[in-house]
Formats: structure tokens, sequence, C-alpha cells
DNA sequence: ATAGCATACTTAAGCGCTAAAGTACAGCAT
DNA sequence: ATGCTGTACTTTAGCGCTTAAGTATGCTAT
């Protein structure tokens, strides 16, 4: 088995908690005492059991991270944000994919819940908000990118009505006006988006029938097969829409596949964006027009809220935390070629 | 604090003992206290913690998993396909991203050391197998996608002599005859290829300028910039090459915006061919011939590894598990356009 | 009637650590 | 000499669980 204190006190004719107290810089060890256990520790290479840690102190010094798709680029960026943000604060990431499955997603909480993580973040798929609440009554919980209008607990993410706004009014500033949507079934997300476009359209007294808007579930899970299936319902509705703005990229290229699929250009014939701006977004068979959310800063503010939380015992009133979203204009949307960021 | 046997076991005026033995099924209870102490687990949502189970029992019932970028879609494909069997063994996996940088994955080992993990999967991006001995020593390890020459332990991965050998012949049976080569600089995966690439080109008595061949480090997180930069250097060499072989595709991808960036045509001025076969290879500017890495049979062979691994004691002989590759033609090299299987 | 045995439990010990309380001793003032 | 202070430790107890080793009870075979 790996070393232990008792290993490191007994070579040194020391105690174990002489040994804890140097590891964990306590102030009431001596000079020399805490050199030659510092020299024991590295010669063995010791690492303490996190188990034991955890047990004995009551914190774990893990925060848990739960997303839909591991898979989908938006969240992968955002979780590599975040751990790096809390490492910092001497925290690791314990993270999990619930694949847009709600009961795979309570699995996963529940799992967390074992691990007694110190604070949880959650991008959740779930239906309601009856689970979350009862996690959030044990644990500081985070929700990311996706909220609950029936739980008022501290999110991070995106102002969604914007996103659907700036998407749409791109669209038409671009002299569209058949403009569809698609998007998913329960997420916020979707749901926050799609009032963002339906503002727009009214703004401008601009109105389209009830069958341009296209809601299909799992759509972060492989967003891109339910994009296409999507936009293959789309391109039979007459008249045809001459631009979709898809709630995220994935579904955007989904959409995209079966726009050309169908023999159509884009955006000769049906312009497209999307809201994420992944990677590769501009590597996309067309350059893909996206709403740029940046993984970066909703991973440092996840981070810092992390450390907030479980620095105070008290629960603090929940915050809510929005990252203004960017329009990131490109092919797609028949905007000017922009210089590609992927060329140096 | 969250609820524990204890208090389940006052409730019902048993023993600590016998909850636990309620909890893991042990023969030797009766039905009527199973039964009570069964509801009384459901009604508190009782979830045992992991820092203790992992003390007591010595098992942590977890897998450590570190990759170089968890947002190459290979690695999260991997990941997921990975945690999907595992769980049914009971066992969870907790990831962890190197960044690509040797010293980041060294740190991430001792963590997983710290969680006293049953086993660990590591794509490493190490120059040396130092430190991985080291572990290996002290927990069943399991190597992904790159292995080590001077270690031998268990590997699960790709042939990768096959892999720059199928698409190198794919090139020349295009008619492709000046060949360049864009790989990694220590990755085991981008040295197999690039032998394979060797061979297929000695094979057909093909010669190529040592400028030909291009590598780089960091080539898998951010694969995409280098991939760009590489593709950017062989453009300047005389005579240009007619076709590249990058090995992985977060590379081609980079490659291809440079060489569409360039104003070249692609597969008409320069075909390309990347591998990996990731999501979305179909929908890049232009679709992406690839060499095809099942991430479902990756992920499954390790997973059925990790049982076989943790279940004896003695330590096993190391086995080297290979999933063969298969070629996936589409435009980049002038293929014929295939069915697009994002296309329902 | 009694040993033998299975059934259904409980008690005891310990996993590796931490936090709190205790102790020994030197140096100093009174 | 006595008490007081601070320094540098050690002892004790306990975190929530598991494993192994008891123990009490009723049933069966002889």
């Amino acid at each position: 088995m790996a070393v232990r204190m008792k290993d490191i006190a007994k070579d040194l004719g020391v105690s174990i908690v002489t040994v804890s107290k140097v590891f964990n810089n306590h102030s009431d060890i001596g000079a020399a005492t805490r050199e030659r256990v510092l020299r024991r520790i590295k010669e063995l290479n010791y690492q303490p059991s996190l188990h034991a840690q955890g047990l004995a102190s009551g914190r774990s010094f893990m925060v848990g991270l739960i997303v839909p798709d591991l898979v989908h680029a938006f969240f992968s960026e955002v979780a590599k944000s975040i751990s790096t943000v809390i490492r910092k604060g001497g925290y690791g990431l314990v993270i999990s994919s619930s694949e847009d499955d709600p009961r795979l997603e309570q699995e996963e909480l529940l799992r967390m819940m074992r691990h007694r993580v110190d604070a949880l973040v959650v991008a959740s798929c779930q239906g309601t908000s009856k689970h979350l609440r009862k996690i959030g009554g044990e644990v500081p919980l985070i929700l990311l990118d996706r909220r609950y209008e029936d739980f008022e607990t501290n999110f991070v993410g995106t102002n969604d009505l914007l996103v659907g706004q700036m998407a749409t009014e791109h669209l038409i500033d671009r002299g569209f006006r058949r403009i569809a949507y698609i998007g998913g079934k329960k997420a916020s997300t979707s749901l926050g988006r799609l009032e963002g476009y339906r503002q727009a359209l009214r703004h401008h007294e601009i109105s389209v029938p009830e069958s341009y808007i296209v809601r299909r579930r799992h759509s972060d899970e492989s967003g891109d097969t339910t994009g296409c299936q999507a936009m293959q319902k789309l391109l039979r509705v007459k008249p045809r829409p001459d631009a979709v703005f898809c709630f995220n990229d994935p579904a955007a290229v989904g959409a995209m596949n079966a726009i050309l699929a169908a023999g159509l250009r884009i955006p000769e014939d049906i312009a497209l964006i999307g809201a994420g701006n992944i990677r590769y977004a501009e590597s996309f068979r067309v350059p893909l027009s996206s709403i740029d959310v940046s993984c970066n800063a909703l991973g440092e503010y996840v981070g810092s809220l992390v450390i907030q939380l479980t620095a105070r015992k008290k629960p603090a009133r929940p915050k809510a935390i929005m990252v203004q979203p960017r329009l990131i204009a490109r092919d797609s949307t028949g905007a000017k070629m922009e210089q590609r960021s992927g060329v140096v």
C-alpha cells in the first residue's frame, strides 16, 4: 500500500501528529524537525489519502461538475476553464456527464454527494428543479448555463434573451425575413433564446408561422443529429425559411449538413447562425456565424463563486452572474469573410 | 451534515453494522430488519460517504483518467465510452486534463494517487516513462493511445503503423506523389504513424524531401493552431506537396484552414487526410478523410481491462490491445462523396 | 436432555487522517 | 523557589465506514 504518515513518523521517531502538522504548515513545529519530516516526505514521495483527509476534516477539496455532454466542445471548454481556476484555490474537479439524460444526471448528482464534494456545478437537463432543490440544501450549488424559473440559486451563464435577440437581429440586418428557429425542448437556454428571437421579430414587426419553430429533445448530446432532423423538417415547410437561428452550434452543424445535402446553398438559399462559437465554428463546411459566449469567463465566474461559497459557513444570498454574448459574423450569414483566428 | 449509517441505526434501534450489512447485501440479516433498514435508507435518501468507504475498505471504486485535452473530441469521446463501461462494474471515473503539459500531467498523476484510484488510465504526454513506471508499481496502470518503448505495461490504443500506412496508401492510390506529413514531437502515435507513412512511401518507391516532414509540440492541445502553423511552413517548401497526412484530425483542420487561406483548393491543389475521424470530421469546410479509430471499442477494451486488473491481486502480465483502424474517405482526398451519416 | 448448528444479530478494532486538549521543558520575571 | 510564558511537541478522540470475531436464540438431531 501507499506510504502513510505513520510510516514517516515511525522512521523519524516522532508522532503522527507532528508529521501532519508539518504537512499542513502549522506553526508549532521546530525548524529542525520540520526539515527532517519534509525530507522524508519527499524521499518517500508521500501523498496523503484524500479519503482520510476528507473523513477527518469534513472537507473534500473537490468540486463536482455535471454537464450534459463532454463531447460538446462548449462544455469541455468550460470544464477546462473551471478546472484551471479552482486548481489555484486547491480544489480538484470531478467531472461527469449526464448524456442529456435526467435519470443519469440524478445518479451522477447522488454520486457527487457520496464524494462529499465541497461544491457542485451543474448544467442540468432535468425537467424540473425538484432534485436540484434538495441537493442545493445540502451543498453549495451553482447552476451552469441552464437555470430554473422556480429555483433561485447561484447561476453562471449567459443572458439568453440577448443571445436570441442578437442572433435574430443579425439575420434581420442581413436582410432575411423568413427566419426559423431550432431549439431544445426543456433547457432554459433554448427557452430564453427563443424568447429573444420572438422579441426581435416582434420588434421589427416580422411574423413567422409557428411551423418555423422546431424544438427537439436531446439537443445537447449529439446535437448535430437532432439539428439535422429538425432542419429536414423545416425544409418541408412552405414557404421555406430563408434563415435559421439554431440555439447552439452543434445543432447548427446538423442543420448545415441537412441544407447542403438538400442541394441548397448557405447563405444564398438559407442563412444559418448558431450560438456558443465552439472550437472549429469557423472551420465548418460553411464558416458558421455564432453568438459567442466566453467559456473562459464562465469558468472564472464559476471558480470564484466556488471559492466564495466554500469559504463562508452561512449560506449566502444566491448570485446570478451573466456573461455578455458577442456576435461573431462569418460566411453562414453572408457576412464578409473575417480574418480567421486559426490562421496565424 | 449528510445522513450517516449511525442515524439510521439509531432510528431503528439496531447496530450500525446491521445497516452496513443491509446496504452491502450481506446474507445474514433477517427479511424484516432488512426491509425496515431499506425503507429508512430510502426515506432519508442515504448516500454512503466514499471517504469512509474507501478508508475502511481500501478500495475507492474510482478509476482515474488523464488525457492531454478534453476539448479534443477524440479524448472526450473515449472518456465517455470508458465511463459508460466501467459504470456497469460499479466504478466511477475521475477525469482530468494535462493540457499536453508534462508537469501538469505529473501533478494530476499525484492527485489521482491521493484519490487512491483502483486503476489509472493515462494518455500520457510525458517525454519519458520515468514517472509512469513509478506509478505503475503502485496501482494498475493502463496507457491509452500513447505508449513508451521502454515501458511494457497495459496498453489500449491503435496500430499506429497501420494508421500511417493506410493513410499514405490511400493518398498514393488517389494518385498523389508529393506527400507530406504533419505530426507531433513526442507522442508515440505520431512516431508510429510517421513510420507507417515512411514504410508506405518506401514500398511504392516514392521518395520525399525531409522538409516534407513537419513535427511540432503540443500537437493535441490546440492541435488546430499547430496544424495551421505546420501547414504554412509546408506551403513554402518547393516543390509544394500535393497531399498531406496529418497524424490527427485537429491538426488536419488547422492545415485545412491554412491551405484555404492561401487561396488553394482541397483536394485539387493539396489533398488532406487526418486520423481519428472525430465528430464533425465530415462537417468541416472540406469534409475530411480520416483513419477511423473506434472510440467505443477503445473505451470498452479499457473498461474490461480495468475490471480484470482490479479483480486479481497478483499483477498480471501486461496486455496490449490494439483497435484496428479503418479508412473513411471523404472529399478532402477527392474520394467520391459518400453518404453523410449525419443526414438521416 | 444436550450437543451441534444455523440464524440474526452485536461488539471490537481499525482504515489514515485532523482538531483539540494536554504535557514537558526552557527561559524569564518576581 | 515560584509562577508564568511560549515553544515544541504528544496524547486522545473521533470522522463514517468495513471486516472479523463474538454472542444470543431457537431449531434439529440423537
